[in-house]
DNA sequence: TTGTACGCGTTATCAC
DNA sequence: GTGATAACGCGTACAA
């Protein structure tokens, strides 16, 4: 009910003036030991807490820091978003969420709208539509760090957190390729972005460490992540020459060239083997566990935060950083012939 | 670089003053046509974008709700969130989140945290270690709106927005009956839980209406989610007269069952039945989907942010709303005789 | 219809 | 070491 308490308050209470009361609370060191005691016993009395938005309009800097990304109810977003947070806020930051849901308007919007409200950095995992950068250099000509994660735009200024895709590509298939694979297939999804790229690319590098010979028969992009897994492994089986294994881009690809492949009384890992990418948390769950490459989301997070403090602790000096993150290859049933 | 433009970049570029700049900008109902005209003008042509920090230190309104829960990177939560983002942001609001990780203190420290940071509302699900009520009276002392979701405190001026869970558990156990099982058993966590009581209460229920005696052999308490849904499976089975299904009140607990029962070779479901709570992801990506009751995280989150809406639109007027949503039966193969 | 003046709570810059 | 004052950007009684 009551009004907060502010400095003038305590002034009041202490006969002396709001300044010295601000200067005792943020240990300015032209005061004398006795009244900042005062200041500060007053304070607790009164049950004095800091206005937030005050100090915010004075200095300019919010204490809050923007996040955006495409959905929250991702597990790898949320894990994301668990690192960010987990971070920032022993730092006294506060975490905005926005979500594009894969929009270009939304982002645009999203973002201005952030930096009206003054946030004091923006960590952003572009939407899948995002071809301006309009809204990015706004955020630059502000001088507010803008950091990416995951999806990124090359833009001079900005820094980055990614996985380090092809790597995570390249364990998975050298893998399978140690388990005694000589066959191995890569289902993708679209192979216009860069990360199916990577990883793409990481395959072909693993083949080619064995002196395989790349097939692209044995690359099939599927329609969407979530139905079309079947399909393929149907098609990759009843090819002249079927693989004996696949790296799957997606865990939801793996799981359903599993399905396929069970249908069609296969037995893995024995005759076949299968890693998926994501670790996703029901690789885990499923009767036969899926070996995939985990992002690390929660590092990732945690990393993009550092960045931005980072950032803002370099006053003036524009700092401009990339993290590639190593992704870990877990090795579960579905690709563990012993 | 520049500094951003103000109202009065704006007022000196038209020979006006600030004031009137701001009510142009805000339609005010005493100005000119002519004048509101040029100045949304010129406003555009200066690129000048409101300064919401120092609005929000006039109004004493941030524009910001937090929300505050155990953990983001929970397929429950962070569903819940994105109900609540895609609420609120289309009406100005932003949405701070932190974590409690089940911490009694952190949650203390948020709350008040948030306060200080004048946020206009609170949205909170809370830590299992909660006992005190204390920073909960202080939100309502200060006059912000709390809302609970899902974990909920029964304090006089708050509102919840919570799911029947006593329904859930009553509807997925009066399926397994409608399959022809007539010895269900339960699995729950922690019956000093409220939703667990709950959950146990709609599964009596439901055995009392086909005229079923309660057997408290067949309600087992399981020590962790994650492990123990096998164990608990084992000893069922072990009892002189087994049961014939299990309503899991966890899907972890469920599918720790299932794992069991395939294992001592029992056909799900044609001679067992299993139905687990939450609807987890995983439920439905296993090779046997797991049927599950649905707890619409994200209409739960929708719902908060609405009663959160409505507090704030009657001003002063004291609302207190408690909203108990329905769950929905998801019926998959565990379960489905057919 | 518009201008004047002040306050929201803090902090920084002068003085003393 | 402390006080007085201005300023951050906006909104709003009050006056004109």
């Amino acid at each position: 009910m009551k009004k907060k308490t502010t400095i003038y308050d305590i002034a009041k209470e202490l006969n002396i003036t709001a300044a010295t009361v601000s200067r005792a609370l943020n240990d300015n060191p032209r005061i004398s030991a006795e009244t900042k005691k005062l200041v500060l016993e007053a304070a607790t009395r009164l049950n004095y807490k800091q206005n937030r938005v005050a100090q915010a309009l004075k200095s300019g800097k919010s204490k809050n820091v923007g996040v955006v990304l495409p959905y929250i109810n991702r597990n790898f977003f949320s894990s994301v978003i668990r690192g960010i947070e987990e971070e920032l806020n022993p730092k006294g930051y506060y975490v905005i969420i926005s979500q594009t849901h894969e929009k270009e308007n939304k982002e645009i919007d999203i973002v201005q709208n952030l930096l009206d409200a003054q946030v004091d950095g923006i960590i952003i995992s572009v939407s899948r539509q995002t071809n301006s950068n309009k809204h990015f250099n706004q955020v630059l000509a502000k001088n507010v760090p803008l950091i990416f994660f995951d999806r990124k735009k090359e833009i001079p200024g900005t820094s980055s957190v990614t996985l380090d895709d092809f790597n995570g590509a390249y364990r998975a298939t050298k893998h399978l390729l140690e388990q005694g694979c000589r066959k191995v297939a890569h289902m993708t999804i679209d192979l216009s972005l860069l990360i199916y790229q990577n990883r793409l690319g990481g395959y072909k590098k693993a083949l080619a460490e064995y002196g395989i010979e790349f097939n692209p028969e044995y690359v099939i992009a599927l329609q969407s992540e979530i139905t079309a897994g079947k399909d393929a492994a149907k098609k990759l089986m009843e090819l002249p020459e079927p693989p004996d294994a696949i790296f799957s881009a997606t865990d939801l690809g793996a799981l359903g060239a599993i399905q396929h492949l069970k249908e069609v009384g296969m037995n893995i890992p024995e005759d076949f083997c299968v890693v998926g990418f994501s670790n996703e948390p029901f690789t885990q769950f499923m009767e036969l566990p899926i070996s995939s490459v985990d992002q690390n989301p929660v590092l990732m997070g945690k990393t993009a935060a550092k960045v931005f403090l980072e950032q803002i602790d370099s006053e003036g000096v524009k700092i401009e950083k990339n993290v590639v993150l190593d992704p870990t290859l877990e090795i579960r049933t579905s690709s563990q012939k012993k």
